[in-house]
RNA sequence: GCGCCCGUAGCUCAAUUGGAUAGAGCACGUGACUACGGAUCACGAGGUUGCAGGUUCGACUCCUGCCGGGCGCGCCA
């Protein structure tokens, strides 16, 4: 885990200048120097590296230049200690003070500790989840909804406006299928023979559509002068009933929808025949072999892409390339989607289009999700919709509950395959990453009650006037401000290098440092009464952290277990 | 055949995007409750970073070539 911190940005700046007096020339290296925190805790809490960067310029040895600076800086009060060390290395020591603004600041903030509050960052859009309504969400679009449900919550958190929404693919074959399935398991009610179409949806849930018409609908469906119009009702309500199955699953993840945007409307409402319209006036378009074609490879793409077939139908990409102009439109800073790792050679294509459409190069972004698979007792959970044998998001939620599902959807890199271990899952120990970080925070509140019952003292009370944090002088606790300092701008980085997963990273790292400092340390001590409320302050402050780190991934901070 | 992703401890993953002795968790071994929740903590062992070259003060990271695995290459959606 990168460790920067809020105050790194104005620390490098501030050790430059110190820099600078001495040694003019850190001035053209300036943008290429580092203030890091090392690997190591012996190297410091922060450590520089503008003796390597200065080497040329002055010609003389890193090691040399490092000596130089460490007398510059030594003097300064907001450090501990300067050391010199390797090839020249500065590492420098922070003095506690330096971290005791951050601490208010995790009281005060609650657990919205260092979200930027005015969203000035621009206005972005994710899609995510976009699941056919032909049937039940499955486990990779639960990871779907996971991974971009907390992108949504990191990129609001880092000052951005978001706007999260689900593309309701309601046009194409699926949909007629859809409403062929559930009219021939209706007409097997009465003939169990009837057959069901060759590409048809088998799952049980198509039964009980059918029986749910049946029972309720029937005489309206009779009354039906086609079996067409039959066929085209029928898939309007499985759909809609489909569609609400799939907000119901959603919400049991905390995942909400700003935006639903229907595929069908995109015809209804005639943008597709405008954006190839709009396609055409600029001349990226060409006839060939009766069908109409975007001149993609202009864009980068490898080959030219169909956008109305010889037939005289739209491609699925046109469709696709409207409702992309229409979020174009819509004057976003840039938008991610969400997909399946198997879109990803659709990629290029899509990108190549928004770029034909005047989108700026960093607009379009695709965050990939690969497959789920399920392991209990050892083994793979093998899924196969013929064979019935099919988990799906619903039924992993009512197994493990839905932190575990949040929690371990995250732990991966999305673009790489997951292991689901249910058994772990489950466990209610230190193995299960789950259990550990929501432990942390239920142990804090447990000292917090132990603390109101037998000392008599309210949490809610203890504030900056009332604590001297000066006494936190222990190395656990220094090691969990300096945690704590470094958090925000931790949630920042991996914010916009699109890397939720590594939220988890985080609050397992928080956690442990409590953990560590619980089995150290006594905080609820008789005889020094400064001290405990000192103690109980920091927790407080560590519990807040944790709590905005749990809202971010929408898992619950809970109070006992 | 072409393109993209991946290969790091027995397992699952990191490594601040080119920096210090490649780090965590699990599993394994040893130890820690007369005290705030032992659902925890500490210590130990575990590596030729798939292989071979190259670039430079320095490479898990960048370049080239192999080996092994996954995915994608429709006038499907």
């Amino acid at each position: 885990m990168a460790k920067r911190s809020i105050m790194k940005t104005k620390l490098k700046q501030q050790v430059i200048n110190l820099i600078k007096r001495e040694i003019p020339e850190i001035q053209q290296v300036k943008d290429k120097v580092k203030l890091e925190p090392p690997k190591e805790e012996k190297f410091g809490d922060f450590s520089i590296n503008a003796s390597f960067l200065l080497a040329k310029h002055l010609k003389d040895k890193p090691i040399n230049i490092a000596q130089r600076i460490k007398q510059i800086l030594e003097s300064e009060e907001i450090f501990e200690k300067v050391e010199v060390a390797g090839a020249g290395f500065v590492n420098l020591f922070l003095s506690t003070k330096y971290f005791e603004p951050i601490l208010e600041k995790a009281i005060l903030e609650g657990d919205t500790y260092g979200e930027i509050k005015n969203k000035t960052k621009g206005k972005i859009n994710i899609e995510f989840v976009s699941a056919n309504p032909t049937g039940p969400l499955h486990l990779g679009h639960g990871r779907g909804a996971v991974v971009g449900n907390t992108l949504a919550n990191l990129y609001k958190y880092s000052g951005y406006n978001v706007e999260k929404e689900f593309y309701i693919n309601d046009a194409g074959n699926q949909i007629k299928m859809l409403g062929l399935s559930v009219y021939a398991r209706f007409r097997q009610i009465e003939e169990p023979d009837y057959p069901l179409p060759e590409e048809g949806y088998k799952g049980e849930y198509i039964k009980e559509i059918a029986r749910q018409l049946y029972e309720s609908h029937r005489e309206k469906i009779l009354s039906m002068s086609s079996e067409e119009e039959v066929v085209e009702y029928m898939a309007e309500f499985a759909k809609n009933l489909l569609l609400d199955k799939i907000k119901q699953d959603l919400a049991l993840l905390g995942v909400e929808f700003d935006i639903w945007f229907s595929e069908k409307e995109l015809y209804t409402q005639g943008k597709v025949y405008e954006v190839l319209k709009f396609l055409e006036e600029k001349g990226l378009t060409y006839e060939k072999d009766g069908a109409l074609w975007l001149k993609t490879t202009q864009f980068g793409d490898d080959k030219d892409r169909v956008l109305k077939k010889s037939d005289g139908s739209y491609t699925y990409f046109a469709g696709d390339i409207a409702y992309h102009f229409d979020k174009l439109k819509r004057n976003y800073d840039f938008i991610i989607n969400v997909w399946g790792a198997d879109h990803h050679g659709y990629i290029p294509r899509l990108k190549s289009a928004m770029l034909a459409l005047g989108a700026k190069e960093d607009w379009f972004n695709v965050v990939l999700i690969q497959l789920v698979k399920l392991f209990k007792d050892g083994q793979e959970m093998k899924m196969s919709k013929r064979a019935g044998t099919f988990t799906t998001l619903k039924d992993l939620i009512d197994m493990v509950g839905k932190d575990a599902v949040i929690y371990f959807f995250l732990t991966k890199d999305s673009n790489t395959h997951l292991n689901f271990d249910i058994d772990l899952a489950l466990k209610k120990s230190s193995e299960n990453p789950v259990y550990y970080v929501q432990y942390a925070h239920a142990r804090i509140s447990s000292v917090f009650r132990e603390a109101k019952e037998k000392f008599n003292i309210n949490i809610n009370e203890l504030d900056s006037s009332t604590v001297d944090t000066s006494l936190l002088k222990e190395k656990a606790e220094k090691e969990l401000m300096k945690y704590i300092a470094v958090i925000p701008e931790d949630i920042y980085e991996i914010t916009e290098k699109k890397q939720p997963h590594k939220i988890t990273q985080i609050a397992y790292e928080l956690a442990s440092k409590f953990h560590y400092y619980y089995n150290n340390y006594k905080f609820l001590q008789q005889d020094d009464e400064k001290l405990m409320k000192a103690r109980l302050y920091l927790l407080k402050a560590v519990r807040n952290v944790l709590r905005t780190i749990f809202k971010i991934m929408e898992i619950t901070p809970v109070e006992r277990m």
